[in-house]
DNA sequence: CCGTCGTATCGACGGCCATCGATGCGACGA
DNA sequence: TCGTCGCATCGATGGCCGTCGATACGACGG
């Protein structure tokens, strides 16, 4: 579960205040959509995260365990399990245990859906033509 | 300013531990381009400002005042600004006054530059070619 | 000139989150 | 079988963040 397809809910036309500009236009998120795509952003909000996805992506064969980034990032090895444990679970990386080891790769499709989101958010006439 | 443009350093070849895989492989991002990229991301990593870009982007014109939006997202007004806030600074939205009212608008290039950058972080053979 | 309206700012409060050391657990080597 | 290694989980702690009411400030109308 990586892609959010967004559902976009007609706005109930309040009538009521509206006394500046136009009260509404068309379509938005719905409120629960909203929710999880923010919780799909916060996991990209933290720079030790942002890091560690650039480390894995970027690392031999486009995986790495957890011993490989503790060091990079300079933190403590439960405090990046903590954050790794956090980009499986929003979608963006894949755990694979082989042996002793426990690998991380980045999850395919992660990229494209989270692109897919955020055009579909913010329609711009440069990225969406919806 | 909108978009990050993530310089990208090469490792120094730590040479140490590598007991259990490869060292490193290539290209990551800079910590302090992964500090600002994380903080365009936790500029999204509220729903309630996910809901705000949305119904901005959805309004008619595709801007609108704060008294629009408060009632969509049921907060008081202080909290709306507050968040409109924080979109504005992380180079999501624009402000403008017109007389009484303050007008919000999605800032343009804001979405190319996210998903540039999420593409340069996470280069994907669907999604990217670098 | 004064009242009202729309927004931004302030100060406070509650909750969530990043981080750590300690510990538990499974896997491998001797 | 026992020690070691890699990693996840636990519990605690400090700090940041979302939310509010109260308030200040600029703009417009009368």
């Amino acid at each position: 579960m990586t892609t959010i397809d967004l559902p976009l809910v007609d706005r109930p036309e309040t009538g009521a205040v509206a006394g500046c500009c136009a009260p509404a236009a068309g379509d938005v998120v719905d409120p629960a959509a909203a929710r999880d795509l923010a919780r799909q952003f916060k996991a990209l909000a933290d720079p030790t995260r942002v890091q560690l996805l650039s480390i894995v992506t970027a690392h031999e064969g486009h995986e790495a365990c957890v011993c490989d980034l503790t060091e990079p990032v300079g933190l403590s090895q439960p405090t990046v399990s903590h954050h790794l444990k956090i980009l499986v679970e929003a979608g963006l990386l894949e755990r694979e245990q082989r042996g002793r080891w426990a690998y991380y790769r980045a999850a395919p499709g992660a990229v494209a859906g989270l692109v897919d989101s955020v055009s579909t958010l913010m329609p711009s006439p440069a990225t969406a033509s919806a």
